[in-house]
DNA sequence: CGACGAGGGAGATCGG
DNA sequence: CCCGATCTCCCTCGTC
């Protein structure tokens, strides 16, 4: 658990230990870095607020080349990257506000939680499909099925995974074997399926989301990625409520302070805990590992 | 004293 | 239509 601190190699993104399952989501966040990159963007902001004050309006910015690229360019990704292709084309930048803090965590969870989490085929026109990749949650409680967005058209069609989802309630971290019995390709051709019966995205599936995204970095990082700690900007924070707000299809503007109500309640269920420092939460353990997929193995 | 962050009750929304 | 899960709104409290 302290193998790193807010390290850039805890990112999906650069871990060789990647599970293919990520590769669809990871392609489509390297193509958002790629794209951000080329608008400078993310140097922008980061820049700004490396010194210790986010620039707002590089922050806006940013959200808003995010909110335009997942509109206009998931259309054009396609899982046709190699994982080489990710590690050489996605370095993950250490995060600026890096803030290994040993006051902070030692927040206990019980760790209760057993979480699935495969990702489906990329489906074109899938405003949020890069951010938010097909999934599958499970966990002791029964009530985290997550099979994909509301705003997915062409989404996993998984019904068999619904119905045998009590059958992987009790293992602790069961990615692998939930792809081996199931298979991730129940997810490849997509069939339309309606929207009824689908769960929307959840906030902390968003925000870990968002952790993973070198140009979100303005808004929320990792104190201590390894412990699943991560932190809000203070400048920035009511951006990325904001950017959940719209994504939630909200007509009133989320605000960070309706967006931390919603984590509180997270703490009754375990998924996430308040941590004894501003602006900061931590994942619950079995949380944290359902949302790494594989890629962190303990 | 005001700003900011956190905690929580209650109602709304959505899916099963 | 009902119920449970989840989210949103709004208010209050604590700290700096």
């Amino acid at each position: 658990m302290d193998d790193s601190d807010s390290n850039p190699k805890d990112t999906p993104s650069g871990d060789s230990n990647t599970q293919p399952d990520q590769l669809p989501r990871m392609l489509a966040r390297l193509e958002m870095m790629a794209y951000v990159a080329e608008t400078g963007m993310a140097g922008t902001a980061r820049a700004a607020w490396a010194e210790g004050g986010p620039a707002s309006s590089s922050a806006e910015v940013d959200l808003e080349v995010i909110e335009e690229y997942l509109q206009e360019h998931s259309l054009e990704v396609q899982p046709a990257y190699t994982l080489d292709t990710l590690a050489s084309a996605a370095p993950q930048p250490a995060p600026p506000h890096s803030q290994p803090d040993p006051h902070i965590i030692e927040n206990r969870w019980s760790g209760q939680h057993a979480y699935e989490w495969y990702c489906g085929s990329h489906t074109p026109n899938e405003e949020y499909e890069d951010n938010a990749p097909h999934t599958t949650w499970h966990s002791p409680h029964g009530n985290w099925d997550h099979h994909g967005y509301s705003y997915d058209v062409n989404r996993c069609s998984d019904s068999e995974s619904q119905s045998s989802d009590s059958h992987y309630q009790d293992y602790p971290y069961s990615v692998s074997l939930t792809n081996e019995k199931k298979g991730k390709n129940t997810c490849d051709p997509l069939p339309l399926v309606p929207l009824s019966g689908k769960r929307k995205e959840r906030l902390f599936q968003f925000l870990f989301e968002m952790l993973q995204t070198p140009s979100m970095q303005s808004c929320i990082w990792w104190v201590q990625s390894s412990a699943g700690t991560f932190q809000f900007s203070s400048q920035n924070k009511e951006r990325l409520a904001q950017l959940w707000g719209r994504r939630k299809g909200n007509r009133k503007t989320m605000t960070y302070q309706k967006m931390a109500r919603a984590l509180r309640n997270y703490s009754r269920t375990g998924e996430i805990h308040k941590v004894k420092r501003k602006l900061t939460y931590q994942f619950n353990e079995g949380t944290l590992k359902g949302l790494r997929g594989n890629s962190h193995a303990a």
